[in-house]
RNA sequence: GUCCCCAUCGUCUAGCCUGGUCCAGGACACCACCCUUUCACGGUGAGAACCGGGGUUCGAAUCCCCGUGGGGACGCCA
C-alpha cells in the first residue's frame, strides 16, 4: 500500500473531550502502525464559535496525551509540512479557487446568495414532513461506501447542498473534501456521526474528479448513564479535567484504546509500543461503547503503582502545585524536598490517584493534625491505650529509626516485653501520629516522620 | 417522520468472518473469604449475558429474514 496519510481535524469551538481524543488517538495509532503521516488540521471556518483558547486547548491536550503530529500548525516539536497552511481560516484562496472550478464545470451554481453543489440527474419536487417545506430532489443512484470498519454502506444523497454560505464562507463539507484532496489524505478515520455525511463527500470527490480515500467510521462513546452520545457537558468528558486531576496520560490513552478496539485477546494494560504494533482498522468494533470512569480510575491506579520513583514524585509535586492555594498543599510544597519525596514514596502503593495525595498525606506536613473522632473513640475505648502510649514513649529514645525493619523489630520487642501483640500498639500509635486509621505502614510512618515528631504526637494524645 | 449504523454479564469486551472445541472466557464494578500491623494492593471464590421471534442446518452466540431496542444523521454547525 502507498504511504498512509491520516488527519485529525477538530474545530476549536468547545472543550476538548474524550470522543475527540479517541478519534485523534485512532488516527495517530494508525499512522504510527503503518509508518504513515499524522496530520493535524484545524477546521476553524465557523467564525462565530471559534476561540483561540479552545485552539490552544487542542494543542495542549494532544501534547499531553503524547499524540504528536507530523504535519500541521507548528507547536513545540510537532507540526510543519508541505501541504499547509493547516488552519482552514488561512486557506480561503484555495477554497475560492476550487469553488470556481466547480462553477466552471457546471457542478455548482448560485442561489439565494449561496453556492450550491449540483447533483447530476432529473429534478422533482416533494414535500418534506420533517422540515415542513417543499424541497427539490434529484434522481441519482445511491452512494456506495466501502467502509473499512462498517463494510459496505449505501446511502442516497438526493438534494443539492450548500457549499459556500451567502456571507462567502465555505461550508464544512466543501473544505473537508478540498483539504483532504490537497493534503493527500489516504484514510479518513472519524466518528460514526459522520457516516451520513459521507455520501455528500463522495459526490464532492466525484465533482472534483478524484477517487475518494478509504473511510473508517469508528463507533461513538456514549455517556455513562442516560441516553445519547457523550458530549462536552457530560461528567468526566473533558481531557483537561483528567490533566488537572493528575491522571497519567499513558493510562488515559491505554483506556481510550480499549473503548472500541482490543488486541484480540484478554490483554488490557499494554505499553504504547505494543498497542501501536497491534492496532489496525479491522480490529475496531462496530458498536458504540459506554464510558466508564471507574475502569479508567482502575487503569490509572495500575499505572501509578508501577511508576518509577522520580516520576511519581514529580507527578505528586505537580498535583500539589495545582492546589497551591490550599494550606495543606502549601505546607507540603514548603517542606524539604527529601522529606516530601519520602512521604510520597510511602504513599505511592496506597493511593488510587494523585488527587488523593494532599488529603492522604496532610498530617505529614502539619503539627495541627486533624483527628477523626470516630476512630479516636474506637481506639481509645479499647483496652488501655494510654498505658500503651506510655510504653511507646518510654521505648522511643532507644528505638533505632534507621529502617522500617529496625522499627518493626523494636515494636515487636516492646509488645513481647509486655505480653502483647503488635496490633495493640499499632492502632494507638497510628491515631497519635496521623489522627486516623488508614495510611501507610506504622513503621514507615515512624521512619519518615522521625523520632521528634512521633514523640511530640504520642505525648499530645497521652495528654488529651 | 425519513435514511444510515449497531445489538454477548450492570459496564468494557473475547468468541461471530471460516457453524460443533462455549451449559460462553477476561477485565471493571459489586459481594464473600484469604493475606495483613491499619488502609490499600494482591489472591481465591460467588452472582451476572448470547434482545425476541422465525428460518437454514444433524448442529446456531456464530449464517439469513422480521420485529424490538440503542445510536447517529437529516443546518447557509463542524
Amino acid at each position: 500500500m502507498s504511504h498512509v496519510r491520516v488527519r485529525f481535524a477538530p474545530s476549536p469551538t468547545g472543550f476538548f473531550h474524550i470522543g475527540s481524543a479517541r478519534t485523534a488517538l485512532f488516527n495517530w495509532l494508525y499512522a504510527r502502525h503503518t509508518g504513515g503521516t499524522f496530520i493535524l488540521r484545524i477546521e476553524d471556518t465557523d467564525k462565530e464559535r471559534n476561540s483561540e483558547a479552545f485552539l490552544n486547548l487542542i494543542y495542549d491536550s494532544l501534547g499531553w496525551l503524547g499524540l504528536n503530529w507530523d504535519e500541521g500548525p507548528r507547536v513545540g516539536t510537532s507540526g510543519g509540512g508541505d501541504f499547509g497552511p493547516y488552519r482552514q481560516s488561512e486557506r480561503s484562496a484555495i477554497y475560492r479557487e476550487q469553488v470556481d472550478r466547480l462553477l466552471a464545470a457546471g457542478r455548482a451554481y448560485e442561489k439565494d446568495g449561496a453556492i450550491w453543489f449540483k447533483l447530476l440527474g432529473e429534478r422533482y419536487e416533494v414535500f418534506d414532513d420533517h422540515r415542513q417545506k417543499t424541497v427539490t430532489k434529484v434522481r441519482v443512484p445511491p452512494v456506495v461506501i466501502e467502509d473499512r470498519i462498517r463494510g459496505r454502506v449505501e446511502r442516497l444523497e438526493d438534494e443539492d447542498f450548500v457549499i459556500v454560505r451567502s456571507d462567502g464562507s465555505p461550508v464544512f463539507h466543501l473544505v473537508n473534501v478540498v483539504d483532504d484532496i490537497a493534503m493527500r489524505v489516504t484514510h479518513i478515520i472519524r466518528g460514526e456521526d459522520h457516516l451520513s455525511n459521507t455520501s455528500k463527500h463522495v459526490h464532492l470527490y466525484e465533482g472534483f474528479g478524484v477517487k475518494p480515500p478509504e473511510f473508517a467510521h469508528i463507533p461513538l462513546i456514549l455517556k455513562q448513564s442516560g441516553p445519547g452520545k457523550m458530549s462536552k457537558r457530560d461528567q468526566g468528558a473533558l481531557i483537561e479535567e483528567y490533566q488537572r486531576r493528575g491522571y497519567l496520560p499513558e493510562a488515559l490513552v491505554n483506556f481510550l484504546c480499549l473503548l472500541g478496539w482490543n488486541p484480540g485477546d484478554d490483554r488490557e494494560k499494554m505499553p504504547i509500543a505494543e498497542i501501536i504494533r497491534l492496532f489496525d482498522l479491522p480490529g475496531v468494533n462496530q458498536s458504540n461503547a459506554r464510558f466508564d470512569e471507574k475502569k479508567l480510575a482502575h487503569m490509572n491506579m495500575a499505572y501509578l503503582l508501577e511508576l518509577p520513583a522520580d516520576r511519581f514524585v514529580a507527578e505528586a509535586r505537580a498535583g500539589f502545585a495545582r492546589q497551591a492555594e490550599t494550606p495543606a498543599a502549601r505546607a507540603a510544597l514548603a517542606a524539604p524536598v527529601e522529606y516530601f519525596r519520602e512521604v510520597m514514596l510511602l504513599s505511592q502503593p496506597k493511593i488510587r490517584g494523585i488527587e488523593e495525595l494532599p488529603a492522604y498525606t496532610a498530617y505529614f506536613f502539619t503539627e495541627d493534625v486533624a483527628v477523626d473522632p470516630k476512630v479516636r473513640d474506637k481506639v481509645m475505648g479499647k483496652g488501655d491505650p494510654k498505658a500503651r502510649l506510655r510504653e511507646l514513649l518510654a521505648a522511643l529514645p532507644e528505638m533505632n529509626f534507621a529502617s522500617d525493619a529496625a522499627i518493626e523489630e523494636a515494636l515487636k520487642a516492646l509488645a513481647t516485653r509486655h505480653g502483647l501483640g503488635f496490633g495493640d500498639y499499632q492502632a494507638v500509635a497510628r491515631l497519635a501520629v496521623s489522627g486516623t486509621n488508614a495510611g501507610p505502614s506504622i513503621t514507615g510512618l515512624f521512619r519518615v516522620l522521625g523520632r521528634a515528631r512521633v514523640q511530640a504526637r504520642l505525648e499530645r494524645l497521652l495528654a488529651a
